[in-house]
DNA sequence: CTTGGAATGTCAACAAGGCTGACGTAAACT
DNA sequence: AGTTTACGTCAGCCTTGTTGACATTCCAAG
């Protein structure tokens, strides 16, 4: 290769060496725990686990969302969404009313209580993320969105910013 | 409060809203089924799950570990890591010595099977982190390492780093 | 030296939450 | 009328987490 003194395309590629990205991923690895525990502490007490907390935030997200949209979503089979579903309108924490266009579709929403949660949840994840984030500073949590944004399939990217752009 | 006409403390501290929290918390989700995507499907392919990845990704990181030590990284119990361990061994993935200072311990190792297993899975891993920090460049990876690693709980943190920088 | 406690690892049984496959119902579409 | 779509459900499987009981080994105090 006829390259700069830095050896490959004039860049210093040194940030992609297999070392470099061992310890990405292993942070990453380490990283998802604690973004996971403080919201898995309160549902442990509820007997509820992280399926529901997903259900609930995203029901939260998109209110009247239907059961197929939450699917696409979530990335699970029905049978495996509809068991926690089931088990959160039972306890009076999501609605679910049939569709007045369409009536074979159910739209989805949080009751009072499943709000509650909803913020007991999100306040405790909120509050770790905002403390990374200030450790980190706004230039850092750029670069952290930009790398996780690429590190998605083209699918979930696009649901992502569906959702952060429209809220549908 | 005194402070400068961007509101609080100097600072511009918009990327702090609670906006910008949820949608760092959303790439998170979605990111992390990215991170796991490529060796998922490896792994389904063997009748392996995530933990056996987990498990093969740190007996190779740091070889000779023991059964205790892998604990403490994995942030599982004993009996769940050990049912991972018996059909690694089984399959002639691993290989488990007993220590010679300390008997009661077992020194986990890679077989060449399990070292090749390793890369297959370590490769495809790799291939999207690679991707990603290269669309999004080496700024914006230092910042991704800085939130992941603010994002840790401190036992955590420790042994990240350790690991990053011992091996062990 | 013995003995009791601590440490290390194994086995058994259970629950959550993924998955597939099959089936039923109602509504919508063509 | 016939097909497709949306949703719910039953049955059964697998992975991976949990707790409890148990065997082995080490070590230190008596």
């Amino acid at each position: 290769m006829a390259e700069g003194r830095t050896g490959i395309s004039g860049e210093n590629l040194l940030f992609l060496t297999d070392e470099q990205l061992r310890q990405g991923i292993e942070a990453m690895f380490f990283a998802y725990r604690g973004f996971t525990a403080d919201p898995d502490r309160i549902l442990s007490e509820l007997a509820y686990g992280r399926a529901h907390h997903r259900a609930i935030h995203f029901i939260n997200r998109a209110p009247g969302t239907t059961v197929n949209n939450l699917l696409d979503i979530l990335g699970v089979t029905k049978q495996s969404l509809n068991r926690v579903l089931r088990t959160l309108i039972e306890d009076g924490l999501v609605e679910s009313r049939v569709g007045q266009a369409d009536k074979r579709e159910r739209h989805l929403f949080l009751t009072e209580q499943g709000k509650a949660l909803e913020q007991r949840l999100s306040d405790a994840q909120r509050t770790r993320m905002r403390a990374a984030y200030r450790d980190a500073g706004p230039e850092a949590v750029a670069g952290f969105r930009m790398v996780l944004e690429a590190m998605m399939d083209a699918e979930m990217q696009q649901t992502y910013t569906r959702l952060k752009e429209t809220g549908i």
